[in-house]
DNA sequence: CCGTTTCGGAACGGGCACGTATCGATGAGT
DNA sequence: ACTCATCGATACGTGCCCGTTCCGAAACGG
């Protein structure tokens, strides 16, 4: 008793409609965007969702109306903050840390962008889940690094490059798997912004 | 007749095992990738590309035995050479004229790329076609382009960013579409090549 | 000019996945 | 301890698409 209360008095408490615990429920979430990352969105199943974590299409259906809604729930849980409160001080060392950071990142999402990048241009709610959970939260503090290093004057606000760089951070990051054949380890785009991006901007 | 014979002569008498002309070909070639570049791979299905082609499902399944390998057969029909050639002289003037070309060459095979992209991890055979089709060639092209800038002394060869350049340029290609939801026009690819790519060459 | 071949059209069998419905079992709340 | 909702399992109806096959019609080739 005690040791299940463990899991939050108020987890429980709280409204929860269904008999399926919030661990279960991250079950089916990362079943099925492992099965995207591996075999694509369309040829993902709810019928192989479902067998792959023991559970009855029928729960699936109960909680989430439909496939696109299901995987958006997905996307949406698995909404984490990956290279935010980067602050060393110097925007070099923000930006090395950074490209270390989505270096580490690279290898599942990636795949989960290549995977889910032309369904998402057919659902809209599957679209700005996406963004909401892989792409502005990374985009949005990498801005924040370049704008504290303007701020601290180590660049000028209207250096040209700026707009560029998450740009060329996220292309360089998806370009290398298709051009190379092998994911971007943080080595890889560490050694990039080293060698391309801190030049640019006047920084070394 | 002689308006006929203006297809070629040897064209018709070259060994042509099915009746259908070259143009023909082409059209359900066209028909392929333009649905796949509309709907997914995955969605693209035959009986929609006979029926826009007004042909028979089973005339194409005459030519080519299964779907990836019609798929692929489009896609090496559709091989071509983009920015090749591009010689002006100077290193800076050639990335630009580059620049330029991939900027108008993006929206299209930008989108078949990404519709492709993830299908390409699962067919080997489409996974080289797409390659020889419309990676590398392009890649190469701009890997000549830098050498000869080497060879003219304009930029040591072992300067650090050289190996990033490629990726660089196709990766913004393809990222802007993601991040700013528009597609990335000669004028803002020539401008990150401007910004970006020239400075760190130290070509002004 | 006539046989041969391939064309376009249509129908077919098979398989697969969506989303629904039914059914006993199980666990939570009173 | 009892009730009721939800669980997992399974079966079902529907629609779609693959790849095949059959059928005239039309176009080559001698």
């Amino acid at each position: 008793m005690t040791s299940q209360a463990a899991d939050g008095p108020d987890t429980v408490a709280a409204s929860r409609r269904s008999k399926l615990t919030r661990e279960r429920e991250q079950e089916f979430f990362d079943a099925v965007l492992d099965q995207i990352r591996a075999c694509g969105y369309d040829s993902v199943t709810m019928e192989g969702v479902a067998a792959s974590t023991r559970c009855s299409k029928a729960t699936l259906y109960r909680q989430w109306r439909t496939k696109p809604q299901f995987v958006a729930a997905a996307l949406r849980a698995s909404r984490r903050t990956r290279f935010d409160g980067i602050d060393t001080g110097t925007l070099a060392d923000d930006l090395r840390e950074a490209a270390r950071a989505a270096g580490a990142w690279s290898a599942k999402d990636t795949r989960l962008l290549q995977a889910l990048g032309h369904a998402v241009t057919q659902d809209p709610e599957l679209r700005t889940a996406l963004r909401e959970a892989l792409i502005d939260p990374e985009i949005d503090a990498l801005k924040q690094i370049l704008r504290r290093g303007v701020e601290r004057g180590e660049v000028p606000a209207d250096h040209p490059a700026l707009d560029y760089i998450p740009a060329q951070i996220f292309g360089v990051l998806r370009a290398r798997p298709v051009l190379e054949g092998k994911d971007a380890d943080p080595e890889y785009i560490v050694r990039f912004v080293e060698a391309a991006v801190l030049p640019t901007l006047g920084l070394t």
